[in-house]
DNA sequence: ACGGCTAGTAAACAGGCGTATACTCCGTTG
DNA sequence: CAACGGAGTATACGCCTGTTTACTAGCCGT
């Protein structure tokens, strides 16, 4: 009944295994659900692994919400083929965030609030960096900055409404009109 | 040090009264800083009054809540002046969302999202009956209730963004942006 | 084969939470 | 004037949180 009595036999010692069993049950985790939702123990028994060994590796919750963080890739596939075809292709990835959550859990962790302030700001700063200066580079004329972010904005509520409503499958139609909003968003 | 004698002197005892305050602060701080991060003890210290008549008054936190959901009045003066204006009503609504947090702490709740599931469903409740469905009831041809959606995304996003990025002071180029991206949002 | 380093464990800690209970004290009424 | 009902109080309960401590036990170099 103890942990590593889930699978058959006993499981070797790895700390660096083990590590990353902690740090990928946490992403898992995080992004379903939240920060201040999950608890150390919710992620240690996902990981299979002792509690303790969350504060060893990571040093404290907050730690380890930030190693998930800084281990997400960006979303730079979105933002790598020029700016021409950028509403588009913002479309075509919120219309995914309608239908479902985002695999890669740094939007999905971002996208609820943490009202920790240490997170917060962890939370905060990644934001802009993985997805408003991203926008903010491709665009030109003034206010890039501000247009950027009610694409940022755009972003955010598509998701919090995915998360209160519940998912929608977006037809193509939905896909256009998501192509004006961005259009309008970021129209110089 | 008791309770009432941060005031000068003894307040005479007012069951409506007390139980007023008791409401009057639990809309200002959940409208603050939401559901979870709000305390009883918090609410019961701003309002001067004891924990325990939070829970004589309105049974529990997630009933003191509902309280303060229902006590709000709705958007409705947004949409009762017909649907040829609403994106541009709309957009000077949102816009003073991104300079301040909503003086009606109904969307300033909303906003948040709570993880107690009891309080999840009268967040979305009130989100769909207080939003979604006078902006879907203004609408023509189909898909209204998709664009309706759209729209209260925008809201949503627009609230997420100013909560993690800081207020921001929209210029009136900014409200023509917006207005844009409403009517890209409602458009059939 | 056997210490020693260390991954992993179990348990406890301190504190906060929402809630419930037993009580005091005051104003009103018989 | 005495007694009763109820507003308000103080406190404890049980639970759960993140974190830490003391311990066990397996791997590795010698």
């Amino acid at each position: 009944m103890d942990a590593q009595a889930t699978e058959a036999g006993a499981r070797p010692r790895d700390r660096e295994a083990t590590r990353e069993r902690i740090l990928q049950a946490a992403r898992t985790l995080f992004g379903e659900q939240g920060y201040e939702t999950v608890t150390v123990r919710m992620i240690a028994a996902a990981a299979d692994a002792n509690v303790a060994l969350v504060g060893r590796y990571f040093g404290s919750k907050a730690g380890l919400f930030a190693a998930v963080l800084q281990g997400e890739p960006t979303l730079s596939k979105l933002f790598e083929d020029g700016a021409d075809a950028l509403p588009r292709r913002l479309a075509e990835y919120a219309a995914e965030r309608m239908r479902r959550p985002p695999d890669n859990p740094i939007l999905r962790a971002l996208e609820r609030s943490a009202a920790h302030p240490e997170v917060r700001s962890l939370a905060r700063e990644r934001l802009i960096t993985a997805v408003l200066n991203p926008i903010a580079e491709q665009l030109h004329g003034p206010d890039a900055q501000v247009r950027a972010r009610m694409a940022t904005a755009v972003f955010l509520g598509i998701g919090a409404t995915r998360r209160r409503l519940g998912p929608q499958d977006p037809t193509p139609a939905d896909v256009d009109r998501l192509t004006a909003v961005f259009e309008a968003c970021l129209a110089g």
